[in-house]
Order: C-alpha cells, then structure tokens, then sequence
RNA sequence: UGACCGAUGGUGUAACUGGCAACACGUUUGGUUUUGGUCCAAAAGAGUCCAGGUUCGAGCCCUGGUCGGUCAACCA
C-alpha cells in the first residue's frame, strides 16, 4: 500500500481532512436524472463517488435530480436503484431534488428580495437574442429592473399558474458581459404545467439545473460534489449561487467522463436505439448499460476493477472495450464452472465404440479451483457432437484438430482418430468417422499416445438442444458519433447473431436464469433471464482469448 | 476571433511534488498445459505537443505558440 498513487480528488479530500475542513466530515452524492437507464460511464461515477466515501470514512447519498418532468419517469428510477445495488453499493440517503422544491423556491425569494433574481417576461427567442455570444457580450434585458415587489407578485403568481408555459421566467441577475456565457443572467425557474413522477401537480414552475443541484448539494451538506467535466463552466455559477445565498459551502470537482470505443454512451442515442426498435430494449445485451451488461454475464465485481483501472483524471479518454472484456475474462476464469457446448455441430462416430453403450466419465468443474471445484458426470457413446470448425478436410500444417488421419484428445474422455469422413448432397461434411483407443481414456490413460490438440464435444444421445446468442460489438467504428451521418447507420450488423440449434451436454439441463459458465475453447455465457426449463437460452458473455485465430490471420 | 480546461508508449493511468519516465491492458517471443484458455518468463514500444526561459538538474516551474475539448437548451 506504500506504493499507491492517489488520483487527483483523493489528494484533494486528503488535503482537506488534513486542515480539518468539515470536520473531517465527508459527504459524496450520485445525482442520476432519472431519464434513462444508468450505463458503463456512470458506473465509473459511482464506484467513484462512493468509492472516495468509503475510502475516507465517509457517506453517499442517492439523489435523483428530478427537475425536468417531461423527460423523467418512476421506471428509470427504479432501474437506477437496482443497477446501483447490483454494483455492490449502499447509499446512505435516498434523495430527489424534488423533495427540496419548496426550500429551493424559498431560495429564489430570498435572491428577489436582495434584489438578484427577477421575473422577465421575455420570451425564449429573446432571451437568445440578448444573450450575445461567446465573444460578443449580452444585452440587459428590458424587465431586469423591476422592483423587488413587482418580482416577488409576479413569482408568487408564476407559482399559482397563473401564466402559460415560457410566458415567464425568473432569471439571476448577474453579469450580462461575463465571457462565462453561464453567468449572463441565467434562468433559475420555467414554467411547465406538467405532471411530475412524484410532485404531481403540486407545482407548475420547475427550478433550473443550475439552481437545483447547488441547492440540493447544500442542502444536504455534501462536502465534495463530484461531477463531469462539461459542469465545468458551471462551477463560477454554482458558487454564486451558493454565495449569495449563504447556505452550506458545497464544492464541486470535474473528472473525465468514461468513454468507450464501438458504442455511444448518450442517454439520448440509447434512448434513440431502444425507442427505434434497433435493440430489443435498455437491456439489450448489446447495450452499454448496466441492466444490459448483466444481462449479458458481466459481473459487478468485473465492473467495479475495469472502473478502478480506468483511472480518475481530468483529461480526454477513449476506454478500449477489450479493458473491459479483460476484466470479465479474468473474473469468470476464476469463478465460471466449465461444461461443453458444441455451437456448429458435425456428427463424430466413433467406429470400434460398442454400440448403445454409455459410459459416464468425470469432469472437474473449474481447473482454477484447488481440487478442480468438483467434478460432474459427463456421458459418452459411439456418437458425438463435435465443432464443424475443429475438422477440415485438408488441414494446414499447424492444425492440431481434427482431419483425415489426425489425432486428437475429447476432453475428459478418450484420444480418438479420424479415419474418414462423408459428405451430404451439397457438400457438406455430415460425418467423421474416427476409432478410438480404450486405453487412453482420461485420468487412466496408459496408451502412450502424445496429441496436440484437446476438443470439446457433446455426447449425442444426451445432448441438450440449447439457443445461443452470439454477441459482437454493436458498432463496426470506434466512435459512431464522430462519423458522417447518423451514427445508426455505423451498427454492427453481426452485432447478434442467434444460433438456434447448439448442444450443450446433459448436466446443463437444470440451468438457471443468470448463471454463468465457460463452454470450454468458446468463451463464457450466460444463462438469459427469459431462459426456461423448456427452452434454455444463452448469451455470450465474451469470447475466450484466440491465439488461433490471430495465427490463421498472419497467414 | 472571448473565457475556461487539457496534452506522457497503440490505449489508460503513474512518476515520492524539480532528481536517470513506471504500472496495467494490448502486441511479440519462449515455456507449461487434457481448454490454441489459464499460468510462467522475456521482449519491443514514449524521452513526456512545439519553441524559448529559470535551474547543477524540468514530464513537473515561467513565457509564447500549436492542437484538442467545453460554453450562446425555458436539458442535466
């Protein structure tokens, strides 16, 4: 632990504890907007956010920032929460900003009654147009100098409904020429007479981001409010705000947001994909969400290393998803029990094998486990199914599978020889003929018989008929967004491809939702959450790592 | 052409705060292996965006550039 490098925001709360600063006290907040699901890149804020808690004695409040009603929704709200303690994470208090809506407006009283806040009966075009430009300074709006009576009236019946949706807005007085375009006298409160997921019609006028979250965090005593670099330019106004109104000095601190290549991380382009149909909903395997990537086999454990592994900087980044496949590798490699599924079966008959018998052979759970996790019976007979993909008919040299006149072991089970092989109508290899050696059988193997290769293989008079979903990437470019055009049009079409008709062997009959394996020299799968008794389903998790496939690329 | 922020191997993050650029992923090579997985061993790969300056000494400090990001939603 000597060694350990602190990112910048544990060096600033070590800082801080260090001269006393809230009594030590820290107070972290995860503020979702309950508009989407949570993905990939909010996972880093959380494991952040309460991560920094945990590590410096202190707490982490939930608190859904829930001022825009028109997008929000109790669905995202609950989905929040269970990706949140799926992660592995308590949060202290449950919040919504919504919860504080009458102390807020109470806030914007005070700030009219100081004479910073009026009610400017502009419409949003004109505010635009006043508004100037980056470089450019703005114009003072004609209703900035109303008195104070007139604003708090006018706020006051703002708040009753008495006006149409933009036909007011209450606005900080601040600096029209700031060169922060975000001080220019921004807008603190809109009407919209909307229904709100928890206030209902209680209100009709909402608070602004900007003078919602400051607020909350104050509000709550956060210490340290960490947010996104793009709050950046936001943070003079949220001081400002918190200044004037001397309430409870909340700091805010910028990170860089997790980006990760072959997807798009926007709540709005995701919401875009589920909406349009092009996924099959926020968890769509395929998606960067949390729901998703558990869906898909993810564990929180891997989640929570490849977000420590990205690190914490304020820089530009571009995460490579094969971090994150390395992370569930290394998980599942340590924890997934091993079967064998056969995906692109070809019949294997095993010629000198007694016909119609049975034999049950063993096979150790999970090599990584001391005493191989146990171990499962796995039957074997004169027919089998093997990988169409583990036999050519004219093998290239290095091919340590199975050709005419090759020799390979089946894993847990016998070395067997192809003596020959058939064909259909079309072409096609329908059948590999091989004998086998009796007395090579695995764990008592006395035959002397060296092989290079091991295969997997599924017993066919047992076999389970199983679905598998193969998943790739769902976008063939490494940042759709940046692309020409709509970024939909850069979609994986190999991102799902469903085989219907795998096997897996016999022990995977009572599989249930969620669990997860590694079919042995495939990759690790998981059992989907629609998978039944009846009809077994699983999504592919990721692929094991193919030094094979990189070999017949060089050549 | 305003303000703010950033720039270190292919990627990401470090560098004890001014002392011979490290770790992880990836890549390559070899070994082990009843998973072409795992594991083990090794290698290649940056001289820190550029130019000046301060200093015995600069990735860290200063000046000026370059490039990238963010900001003109009644979104968060």
């Amino acid at each position: 632990m000597s060694t350990e490098h602190l990112n910048f925001l544990e060096e600033i709360i070590t800082e801080d504890l260090k001269n006393g600063k809230n009594n030590g006290r820290v107070l972290t907040r995860f503020p979702p907007e309950p508009n989407g699901y949570l993905h990939i890149g909010h996972s880093k804020s959380i494991v952040l956010n309460f991560g920094l808690a945990k590590k410096f004695g202190g707490k982490t409040n939930l608190r859904f920032d829930d001022t825009n009603p028109v997008t929000e929704d109790t669905e995202y709200v609950e989905s929040i929460k269970e990706d949140i303690k799926w992660l592995g994470f308590e949060w202290e208090n449950e919040f919504y900003a919504s919860d504080y809506f009458e102390q807020i407006y109470e806030f914007a009283v005070t700030l009219i009654k100081k004479g910073l806040a009026y009610v400017d009966d502009s419409t949003a075009e004109e505010i635009a147009a006043l508004k100037g430009t980056p470089t450019e300074p703005g114009k003072n709006s004609p209703f900035r100098d109303r008195s104070v009576e007139e604003n708090l009236d006018l706020f006051a019946r703002m708040r009753k409904g008495e006006f149409k949706d933009g036909e007011k807005t209450l606005r900080a007085k601040v600096d029209m020429a700031s060169p922060n375009m975000l001080l220019r006298d921004p807008l603190m409160y809109r009407i919209k007479h909307v229904h709100h997921h928890r206030t209902g019609d209680k209100w009709c006028i909402y608070p602004m981001y900007d003078f919602a979250h400051g607020q909350s965090d104050s509000i709550e005593n956060i210490t340290h409010s960490i947010c996104t670099l793009e709050f950046e330019s936001h943070r003079p106004l949220y001081n400002w705000f918190i200044e004037q109104l001397g309430i409870f000095p909340s700091h805010q601190y910028e990170f860089a947001r997790l980006n990760l290549n072959y997807t798009v991380m926007s709540k709005r382009k995701l919401l875009q994909l589920v909406n349009e149909k092009h996924v099959s909903g926020w968890d769509d395997p395929r998606m960067p969400t949390i729901s998703a990537l558990r869906r898909r086999g993810y564990t929180p454990e891997s989640i929570r290393d490849f977000c420590e592994r990205v690190g914490i900087a304020r820089r530009e980044n571009v995460i490579d998803v094969g971090l994150l496949e390395f992370c569930i590798r290394e998980d599942l490699n340590k924890n997934a029990t091993r079967r064998m599924a056969v995906l692109n079966p070809v019949k294997l008959i095993i010629d000198n094998y007694e016909e119609g018998k049975t034999e049950m052979l063993s096979g150790e759970n999970n090599p990584e486990v001391e005493g191989g996790g146990g171990t499962r019976d796995i039957p074997f007979s004169k027919e089998l199914w093997i990988e169409r993909e583990d036999f050519m008919e004219e093998p290239p040299k290095k091919f340590f599978r199975l050709g005419p006149g090759l020799t390979v072991r089946l894993k847990h089970a016998y070395i067997v020889k192809c003596e020959s092989y058939k064909k259909d109508a079309e072409g096609n290899v329908s059948e590999i003929h091989c004998i086998y050696y009796p007395e090579s059988k695995s764990g008592s193997d006395t035959s002397d018989i060296k092989v290079k290769g091991t295969m997997h293989f599924v017993c066919a008079k047992n076999a389970v008929p199983v679905q598998v979903n193969l998943y790739d990437r769902l976008f063939s470019v490494e940042n759709p967004q940046a692309e020409e055009g709509d970024f939909k049009t850069y979609m994986n079409p190999e991102s799902l491809k469903v085989i219907e008709n795998a096997y897996a062997e016999a022990d995977m009959k009572n599989t249930k939702p969620g669990d997860k394996f590694q079919f042995i020299r495939l990759g690790y799968f998981c059992a989907d959450k629609d998978s039944t008794s009846e009809k077994l389903i699983f999504n592919r998790t990721v692929t094991l790592k193919d030094s094979w496939s990189k070999e017949q690329k060089k050549a």
